[in-house]
DNA sequence: TAATTACTGTTATTACAATAACATTGTTCG
DNA sequence: CGAACAATGTTATTGTAATAACAGTAATTA
């Protein structure tokens, strides 16, 4: 398999297509062409043609990309063949909502557990997933055969339980939390910081009216 | 005021070391080196001092920089003079996360009204705020100066919704659904995508196993 | 006071991403 | 058939961000 490094955009873009493909498939269309996909991106259809030469696809030419193709190779890029199982860690208001969100889809990423301090959650059913203490998470992690940890803990917790995750064997991690994290290279670390985009936006408000 | 244009990823580090300085401030640190600030984002120190020399701002020498006027200069770039009142648009779970989220902290953004179409949440206060009718969104917008929008309704509404939002006069929007919206682009449109990061998670743990 | 230290501020270089330019290849049609 | 077309695939250029190199300066000390 082609492993070449991806340029870290490409694969974020990837992503994006791959679920506007899928609304294509489901809309019965077979082929899309280059300018087509950018369209539906508000992106140019150079970059769109750029990216899938990365992976390695070829279209038939005059003819567009073939979307069932086209939506296989990408999976065949980002999900790897053994499901990846993801637990939520710290199931609050927003590991609520992320969670029963996502019971809703289906995709090779499935929630598997969730981790909380909480006596009134542990060993219950929250949002559709059993929650269990976070002192099992250790053999739980393993058990479950979970690589990927989405942290939704308050913020002072964030630090201590990151290193418990890391002891546990966790290979990547979504960081809602608004605190930088220390892990080891080994672990891929993926900020998701609602108040930088939102002061981001504010940025951008606020120089435009000035 | 110094308004050249700042390298997108510095806006986003400005708002990071903001959140940091802001929790110096209430240990009690007056002043910080560009090595601990960095030490502290697992950044370089240069990193830190090329973001601050962007902004103007300049240290006593060999003290460091003083934590509260550092805090002051950042946010006069990022912060707005008038105050940016933000809405929420769809209030269902993750807009209600969001909310209640916000509702607990105090900052120059305040969330002062929720939108839906839901009969049984307008004209009631949800999370905290006021719930108000769609079919109002323009009224109201001009009514209480709001600026920014964070979109959180479902996918299939989120096109139509961005169109009324950007007719209503809304200046910003942080969009947390999965769909490529189309907006003028005197609009900031920020996308906050979180299958694409999960997914990118997902690739990055797939490529260090492989 | 001159050398040393411990920092900051600026410029230069390198790396990464986006865009533009161009070459290529089937398809259509006069 | 072979020019014109309509698309893709590749290389070249430009733009943006990160890193590295270095210059400057207050404090410290011999
Ligand atoms: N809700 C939002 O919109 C929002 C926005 C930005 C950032 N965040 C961040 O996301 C995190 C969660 O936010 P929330 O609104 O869901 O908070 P919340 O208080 O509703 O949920 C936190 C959950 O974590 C559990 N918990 C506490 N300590 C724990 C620990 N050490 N280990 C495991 N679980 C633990 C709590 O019992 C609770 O169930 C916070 O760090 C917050 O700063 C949230
Ligand atoms: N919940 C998550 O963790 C998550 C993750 C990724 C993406 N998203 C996206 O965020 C959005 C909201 O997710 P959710 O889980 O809160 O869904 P939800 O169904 O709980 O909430 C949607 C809310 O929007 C309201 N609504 C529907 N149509 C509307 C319209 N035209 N105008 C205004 N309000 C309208 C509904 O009444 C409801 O209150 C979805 O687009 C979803 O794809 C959510």
């Amino acid at each position: 398999m082609k492993m070449m490094k991806l340029p870290e955009k490409t694969v974020e873009r990837l992503s994006i297509y791959r679920r506007t493909l899928l609304d294509c498939l489901a809309q019965g269309k077979t082929h899309i062409f280059s300018h087509e996909l950018a369209n539906l991106h508000n992106i140019t259809a150079v970059q769109v043609r750029r990216d899938i030469m990365f992976i390695g696809y070829s279209s038939m030419q005059r003819k567009g990309y073939d979307v069932k193709e086209l939506i296989d190779v990408i999976g065949g890029i980002i999900d790897s063949e053994a499901r990846q199982n993801v637990a939520i860690i710290g199931i609050g208001n927003l590991g609520r909502a992320i969670t029963t969100y996502f019971m809703g889809k289906r995709s090779k990423l499935n929630i598997v557990a969730a981790f909380d301090l909480d006596p009134n959650k542990i060993d219950r059913m929250v949002s559709g997933v059993k929650c269990y203490s976070m002192q099992n998470i250790e053999e739980i992690v393993k058990e479950k055969d979970i690589s990927i940890a989405i942290l939704t803990v308050p913020a002072d917790s964030a630090a201590g339980t990151t290193e418990r995750l890391v002891q546990a064997g966790i290979r990547g991690i979504l960081n809602f939390t608004t605190v930088p994290l220390n892990v080891p290279s080994s672990v891929h670390l993926e900020e998701y910081d609602m108040i930088t985009s939102l002061e981001k936006v504010a940025y951008f408000v606020k120089k435009q009216a000035g």
